[in-house]
DNA sequence: TCGAAGTTGGACCAATTGGTCCAATTTGGT
DNA sequence: ACCAAATTGGACCAATTGGTCCAACTTCGA
């Protein structure tokens, strides 16, 4: 109930009394550490894995002492729940923004580039969370399943409903989502086969937009009705 | 040269005189040996990574003792790049099949179909291919890089003279080869995923044949020309 | 200035693990 | 039967590493 005996003392619920105003810059500045380290940490992760990762390198990238990083963290294992969790609610963000009621081609391509946009932006957290998916998710699936499901589920049933209205050639929604998700996280997960390919980077705009524009004739060029002769 | 000093005794080449047939035989079982325990360290390697992954295990798992398995691989590092090398050859040979004079949907269609069975054949390999390109690939880079990029080029010039043939829309190559290893190997790389979701996997005959329509129809209807009204 | 929270470095511990070494045993071709 | 290769188990070692403990120091609000 209260805080078990490996927990450290909670930085976040200080016993002491403050004025309410410092308090909270005292909380912001811990919450801000917490954050740097979990940033720490999820770039490490993201590239050597979670277990040829040391503590060591976390709190060096962090610019933290190891006993500073374990006054903050439990464990390493409790970082990385914490960096894991904290991925989902990046991860899950953009398939809420699909909305519906809108033109379908509008909708999937304006999806296509958040998504795009999150592979440029966050590549460490596409990356581990590919990594941790790739190897079986123990973690991630117990929380990620059900959300998913239910967002998936929900997006399904808007995909039908707009080839029901003939606004979309037939297709199966499921991979059609897959699809867009394969392709968009591919240009983070793979930058380095890409790289070592094409010489670029989703980071040069030009590429960027190439690189969306491609994707979006491959994806919506085979499911956008005919619009005239 | 030779052999360096720190190879064990190369099972391959006994300095003793055989007749050359039980020679043969002999070496087999040797090989045989030799691929359970890769085989056996491929699986280990793409679930648990490399570093989460003992020589202990790869040794059980494979049926041999720790002491055997350092007897045919110098050291752990040793038996992963040659696993490694040897995933090299089932990922490049696809590739290799993609031939051009043909009709071109027909030679997307089939490379399509290679990759996707790839997946459902060969996850292990697909997702110890992910997780080495995703972490950034070192010991793979060097070896991938120039076979990879001469493929890729000559298939690249492939794409653009069926596009000036007219027999295929418009389209970058590079990102049209990108999608299509990106969208087939999800299926095997994030098979967890795919499964919470549709409660389906590759290895069933029906979800494979849709996923293959589906795929085929996403990534060729946006670049086949309208061939009739 | 006082004191608690925050922070650090370092000693230290225990578990894991890659790898060596070796003596003993089994296997299989001759 | 003979012998070398193959195989095993186990003792053993050294390095790494997650984590504890602690004494000292700094920061900062009251």
């Amino acid at each position: 109930m209260t805080s078990s005996n490996n927990d450290p003392v909670k930085p976040e619920k200080s016993p002491r009394v403050f004025k309410p105003d410092t308090q909270k810059k005292r909380q912001e500045a811990l919450k801000n550490k917490r954050n740097r380290i979990m940033s720490a940490a999820l770039m490490l992760f993201s590239k050597h894995g979670v277990n040829g990762t040391t503590v060591e390198q976390i709190a060096e990238a962090g610019q933290v002492s190891k006993s500073n990083l374990l006054y903050y963290f439990a464990s390493k294992e409790q970082l990385y729940i914490e960096v894991i969790q904290h991925l989902l609610d990046v991860w899950l963000s953009p398939l809420k923004s699909f909305e519906a009621h809108q033109d379908p081609i509008e909708t999937l391509s304006d999806y296509i580039k958040v998504k795009l946009t999150l592979s440029r932006d966050h590549p460490a957290e596409s990356k581990l969370f590919c990594m941790e998916v790739v190897q079986g998710a123990p973690l991630l699936l117990n929380e990620l399943e059900s959300p998913l499901c239910e967002l998936v589920d929900a997006k399904v049933k808007v995909i039908n409903s707009w080839i029901e209205q003939g606004k979309l050639l037939p297709v199966d929604p499921y991979h059609l989502i897959f699809s867009i998700w394969a392709i968009t996280q591919h240009y983070a997960d793979f930058n380095v086969q890409i790289k070592a390919v094409t010489g670029n980077d989703l980071n040069q705009p030009e590429f960027f937009n190439r690189t969306l524009a491609s994707v979006k004739q491959i994806i919506l060029g085979g499911i956008t009705p005919q619009q005239q002769g």
